[in-house]
DNA sequence: AACGCGTGGTC
DNA sequence: TGACCAAGCGT
């Protein structure tokens, strides 16, 4: 029961909370930056190109996405266009951007808005929420953005805004209910998509993280902060908040891999599974790099490993080469060192005879003239440098 | 709830 | 160099 009291505090709160979004929404039409997925103040922007904006840009920076975002846009102008491409095709022009299943849950979201929508693209958060690879804040985001209706969008950028603005003492992820109900308070019900995007503009110039951006200042600049009045955290230190839990370290692990060329000049490539690292990717045939290995010989040399089986059958008939510099590598919970071997001059009817069937089932040969061209991830491209380096062999 | 999942940039 | 960060999602 609301008292006379509590009531006039609501009532002042709600007040303070209009002013700040207004605040926000005018900061915004002067100040915020001009993206390629941005329409021009008061034009609808395309859905597709707003779904496939947000889901490049989950956990991945601005200056990254442009590119692909292009590109994307070029080969598939439409969502239709996109749920016709093959997967290999989306994975293709997805290699490097990393988080590899956001490709391929893309591409199935595609298919799902044109197989169960009709091709109607769904403008409510709890249908967006329903396709793959669309989790709160993207369903949130594409509502308020393409569609100009009411959602509370929390990316980590309006987390850290709210939590220095309200200064929420709860460490996350247990200060996100507390986040949301300010940042529903603070939410409009018209322009929601412009409010959204504006804390996002203002998380990333004004209230930026603790660990400073080249040029930028390490502290936030509340000077010039559009929700400065209001601001709790303001007159503390605001890079304090969010509070967050300590990250584990990351472990390190060891492989093989081989660059295996043909006389007829193909390279065997691998397919990851869709599921797990890397899924559906191509890949150098490699060893296992499983947690915990120390040293190379605690690899597990199955048997049935089609990158032994490949070195066994070649070691005396190949110009073979094991590299004396390894790749490094940088996942997201693992540091990989890759050891690199480079065979030439195989011969494919040899191989295609004697090895079994279901490693050469695993085969895939791979022009080198279309190498570049591979659903290939960073990791390989890596590979590819370095053998390049060494041997000065290989095309891009 | 906590973890697996890429990559490039910065200090 | 190690650690942290960037418009999160799925399990």
């Amino acid at each position: 029961m609301p008292s006379e009291t509590k009531r006039k505090i609501t009532d002042t709160d709600n007040s303070a909370c209009m002013d700040m979004t207004q605040h926000v929404l005018n900061w915004y039409d002067s100040h915020r930056r001009d993206l390629p997925w941005r329409m021009p103040p008061g034009q609808r922007a395309d859905p597709y190109k707003v779904m496939l904006s947000e889901i490049m840009l989950q956990q991945t920076t601005v200056e990254a996405v442009k590119p692909y975002f292009q590109r994307f846009l070029a080969l598939w102008p439409t969502l239709s266009d996109l749920a016709a491409a093959s997967q290999d095709e989306v994975m293709k022009a997805w290699a490097g951007l990393g988080y590899y299943s956001r490709a391929r849950n893309l591409h199935k979201a595609a298919q799902m808005i044109m197989t169960e929508y009709a091709g109607q693209f769904p403008d409510q958060e709890d249908e967006l929420l329903k396709l793959p690879g669309i989790g709160s804040y993207s369903a949130a985001a594409i509502t308020a953005i393409a569609f100009g209706r009411r959602a509370v969008v929390i990316d980590a950028n309006i987390e850290r805004i709210i939590a220095r603005y309200a200064a929420i003492p709860e460490t996350l992820p247990a200060a996100k209910s507390a986040i949301h109900a300010v940042l529903d308070n603070l939410t409009p019900n018209e322009r929601a998509g412009d409010f959204a995007q504006a804390l996002m503009d203002i998380g990333s110039r004004i209230c930026t993280p603790p660990r400073k951006k080249a040029g930028q200042l390490s502290q936030p600049q509340c000077l010039i902060c559009p929700l400065a009045l209001g601001c709790q955290g303001r007159h503390a230190d605001p890079s304090s908040w969010p509070r967050k839990p300590a990250k584990r370290k990351r472990a390190r692990r060891r492989g093989e891999v081989l660059i295996l060329i043909s006389d007829d000049n193909h390279v065997a490539l691998t397919r990851r599974p869709d599921q797990g690292l890397l899924g559906g990717m191509m890949l150098f045939p490699t060893t296992g790099w499983p947690d915990g290995s120390r040293r190379h010989v605690d690899y597990p040399v199955a048997a049935n490993s089609l990158l032994w089986a490949l070195l066994d059958m070649y070691q005396s008939t190949a110009d073979q080469q094991r590299l004396n510099q390894s790749v490094h590598h940088i996942f997201s919970h693992f540091e990989l060192e890759l050891k690199v071997t480079v065979m030439t001059g195989v011969r494919r009817q040899l191989m295609q005879n004697a090895l079994a069937q279901d490693l050469l089932a695993q085969v895939i040969w791979c022009p080198l003239t279309e190498l570049a061209g591979e659903a290939m991830p960073s990791v390989m491209r890596k590979v590819v440098t370095l053998a390049e380096a060494h041997r000065g062999l290989l095309l891009s």
